[in-house]
DNA sequence: TGAATAGTGTCTATAAGACAATATCCC
DNA sequence: GGGATATTGTCTTATAGACACTATTCA
């Protein structure tokens, strides 16, 4: 037994040493990362004006090659911080995208990522050297239907999305209103603190209709996922609103 | 604008002949297919023991090398089509695996697709010359928490599975727990005419736990998912049941 | 004081769970 | 008829939606 899982091994080993990669022709591989933020019952989407070729002029998302020596999830997170600086965002894989010819220079599969942030976060992308923006997601069907998704600067202009990333952000769209109801998501795009009405906002922002505030009160109240403060909110022309934070997971070490 | 639209295009095609996809590494792409069925309460999963190194003896998920002519989801397709002969199966992309180590040949991510079928096509995939097994799914956690999942052959044994395979059938099981609350999948997994006692059976399997009957019957007459034939099953020792058949999408074509 | 939104209490409608009663098959 | 499960009907309980009423801030 024993010197028959031996030689299994040196066999397993030659074949390895033996083993040609490159027999089989290979797609080149990326990761495109959608990463969104909710603002003023909008949902944005962070896109960059494409200096080069293919696609020139037009925005996309960031993105890039999955090195050798990398898992998926950390190509995202790479890029994610290569383009913004940022670590520890939510950020989970969504779909892979493989049309033959989704792109003009050769087969390129990318596996899109969306993340998610807090419109806190809205400056610091502003200022990179490349043209960016935090362009709004216009959703032309409803639910979970899916499609593609249109894209619209500050100004209201349609900004062209290039290759599939309309579709990658419709995808990303149709992911949160699928997960929202019932995952705890909607807490990455508010900053540690927060009232009931702005994560109802999200919710309705995201899911693209209104909720019942009495329900949506009663259900997050009574479903143990936040704690009161005990901190109201201040200057708001009203009544002011108390906050809440999220009970659940390491979100204390955020800030 | 003509002419510097005119320039652009040439702009465009001079890079296109020049790129160079070699620039980069790129990793191995494969489609690995979970076909999923369930009977008799148990959910299983078609494997096929590797008669090859890597991880020769163990069981693996019928699979294989993405082409360049082809899109993921039409090599998922093919690759289903080419171990088991069958088409119009339902076939959904599940995620993609790329941990760096997970194949010791070389860098290989794999798209993982499921797909399901009735129990009624049991006996076909198993006088295919490789040795195959449709192998009952055990799932050691609760709920959509998600992780691997053990396989076991008809007599009980356990059977080793190969590189991530535990992991993607994991992925599936919690996929299908996820969607079968509200999406029309059950169907998938049952021949034309069905009973509701049936469909429930389906339902709890998947699920790892028993569902209310009273609530699942009227949820689903009230549902408009399905309308009755007026036929009965016959040959059960007891009242026999109405059968009823899904009522959306062409699954009239089936058979 | 008035505008505006937060937060509470109560009623109603709807869906889920429990369970009894009856129906219909095979043996 | 007896065993077994299907099917129907009713009652109870939990949850969602609607809405009135009070609370608290800023202008």
């Amino acid at each position: 037994m024993e010197r028959r899982g031996t030689s299994r091994k040196r066999d397993e080993a030659a074949f390895l040493a033996e083993y040609d990669a490159s027999r089989y022709p290979r797609p080149s591989l990326t990761v495109d990362v959608a990463l969104i933020q909710v603002e003023q019952g909008r949902i944005r989407s962070l896109v960059r004006k494409r200096g080069g070729h293919p696609e020139l002029g037009k925005w996309g998302l960031p993105g890039g090659f999955v090195r050798p020596d990398e898992s998926l999830d950390e190509a995202a997170a790479r890029v994610l911080r290569e383009k913004t600086g940022w670590m520890r965002v939510f950020l989970e894989q969504l779909y892979t995208f493989g049309r033959v010819d989704r792109d003009p220079r050769t087969r390129v599969v990318t596996v899109a990522y969306y993340a998610l942030v807090d419109a806190g976060r809205l400056i610091k992308a502003e200022d990179s050297a490349m043209q960016t923006e935090w362009a709004e997601l216009v959703v032309p069907w409803d639910g979970e239907r899916g499609g593609t998704v249109d894209c619209r600067s500050a100004d209201g202009h349609r900004l062209p999305l290039a290759f599939d990333h309309a579709e990658i952000l419709g995808m990303a769209v149709r992911r949160l209103r699928g997960k929202l109801p019932y995952a705890p998501i909607g807490f990455e795009l508010l900053p540690r603190r927060f009232t009931l009405r702005a994560l109802q906002d999200i919710h309705e922002a995201i899911l693209g209709h209104t909720v019942n505030k009495d329900a949506f009160r009663r259900r997050l109240l009574a479903s143990g996922l936040i704690s009161a403060t005990g901190v109201r909110e201040t200057g708001v022309g009203h009544r002011p609103a108390e906050l809440y934070r999220f009970a659940r997971g390491d979100r204390e070490t955020k800030s």
